[in-house]
Parts: C-alpha cells; sequence; structure tokens
DNA sequence: CTCCTTGGTTAGCAAAAGCTAACTTGTTGA
DNA sequence: TCAACAAGTTAGCTTTTGCTAACCAAGGAG
C-alpha cells in the first residue's frame, strides 16, 4: 500500500528529531506531534512492519533507507515551500502550517517546477 | 462540525455541473467524480442537513447561501491555482490534479498571497 | 523491599468516507 | 398491463487514524 500522509507526517518527525538528539523513541514522537502514545505505538509498529524503520531493544527508532528517502522528500518539501510562501509574503507560522499539510499532495512534476522557479529568482534577485 | 475535504469537492462539483447544465442531480455528481450512488446519496443528505444544498421533490440539487460561498471560494482556489502552477511550467493536466488536492489545505492568508502575486506578475509581463 | 514514574502495549471506541448488495419507486415502452 | 430501466436509499462492510482506559515492565528513591 501507498504512504499515507500519516506515514509521512510520522517519518518526517523522526528525521527532524534524530538531527535534534541522539535517539528517538516513541514517546519524543508523541510530544512533538502531540498525539497519544497508544497512537504512536501503533503507527511505529506499521512502519516498522513496512520497512520504514528500525527500532531497537531499548527502543530507539531509526529510519531505514526507504524511510530516510521518504522523511528526506518530505522534509524537503516542506522547507522549500514554507521558503517560496514566506517569500510571497505569508508569515513564518502560516507558511510553515500550510506547507506542512500541502507537502503531501504535491506531484513531483510541481515540486520541481516550484524549485526550479525559486531558483530563478534568487539568481535574478527578483 | 467544519467542512472537510471531501464536503467541498461535493460542493465544487456541484458548483461545476450547475454551469454545465439546467439541473444537477446526485446521480451526476456520482459519475463526474466516479464515485457510488449511494457514497453521493449519503454525502448530499449530509450536506443538505447542514444547509448547503437544497434538494427539490424532483432531486434537482442546488446550492444555499452558505454552500455557494465555499463552492466559490474552492473553485477560485482551484483556477488560480491551476493557473500559478502552469505559470511555472507544470503541464495543465498535473496542474489540475495538484491544485484539486491542495485547494482544500491552503490559508486564507497563504491564497491572498498567492493572488497578490498572480496580480503583479501579470501587471509586470514577468 | 516496595512504590512511583516512565515508556510502551493491548483492547476497544469513534468518525470520515469510500464500497457493494439489495431494495423502492416512478416512468416508459411494447 | 406489465416488464425493465433509472434514480435514489438502506444496510452493512472496510480502512485510516485519532482517542481513552487499563495494563505491563524496568529503574530509581526512600
Amino acid at each position: 500500500m501507498a504512504m499515507q500522509e500519516s506515514g509521512e507526517m510520522y517519518l518526517e518527525t523522526i528525521l527532524i528529531l534524530s538531527k535534534e538528539k541522539e535517539t528517538v523513541r516513541s514517546v519524543d514522537v508523541a510530544e512533538r506531534m502531540g498525539f497519544s502514545k497508544p497512537s504512536v505505538s501503533r503507527a511505529v509498529g506499521l512502519l516498522k512492519k513496512s520497512g520504514y524503520i528500525r527500532v531497537d531493544p531499548f527502543g530507539a527508532i531509526t529510519l531505514t533507507e526507504s524511510g530516510l528517502d521518504v522523511a528526506s522528500t518530505i522534509y524537503e518539501r516542506h522547507t522549500i515551500l514554507t521558503a517560496v510562501l514566506v517569500s510571497l509574503g505569508v508569515s513564518e507560522k502560516t507558511a510553515a502550517e500550510d506547507a506542512c499539510r500541502i507537502e503531501h499532495y504535491l506531484s513531483e512534476e510541481t515540486f520541481e517546477a516550484v524549485k526550479k522557479h525559486i531558483r530563478e529568482r534568487s539568481t535574478q534577485g527578483d
């Protein structure tokens, strides 16, 4: 089955947390995402079963290659979309929120076009 | 309860269909959206109960004021987002598909910024 | 040693939104 | 008149993804 928005959010969160701290546990994910422990527990189980993450005996979560792949893609989108929106005059907060929602729904083609646009914009100084 | 993506899609479809033909029935919506009759039947029931549409004794569906409000908003977003994406070099087809998905998730603030951007772009001829 | 806290799981609920199967009902045509 | 089709509804299933309540297991404090 294809990766769902929810799964992508979990993977992205795990990636971000692992940039911030040594080890990432379920409880860290739960806290960051504002979800209950059981919700995260199940999601982690599913992501593990699908081969996107590994969970060591101490509960430390790491991304597998495919997990990192998804997470990086989404994270890049998040970053770039937020930047684009901010460049259009949207506030940081709103930009981040909106980016977070639409990052899951853009086709590769559209995202590439957005990236290209950004590049041109920045080399031309607007 | 707040309007869901699914509800917005139904309202938008009803608006579009009513631009195209005299009367809009459930079966027309079903055909256009590619959903089953029972799915549409339930959705129509909910939209009616929530005051977004009216259904006359012959099954003709019309938007109420609030329904038209939602539908127009989404439709405008759809149109403008598609145009923006096309202007970035995205193909018509992909642009429409992506617009269709993200139109539900943008804040008013972001959408206004996008509109403003378009306006400036077009007056400056890029 | 016992008890509390922390992290995690299990069981079971809920809502949203799709589906199929099967029904009703009204119109239409032979 | 009656069969058949078209439109709509009802009942009930499914998946996703959140929740709470309640539990287990491991570690530290006293």
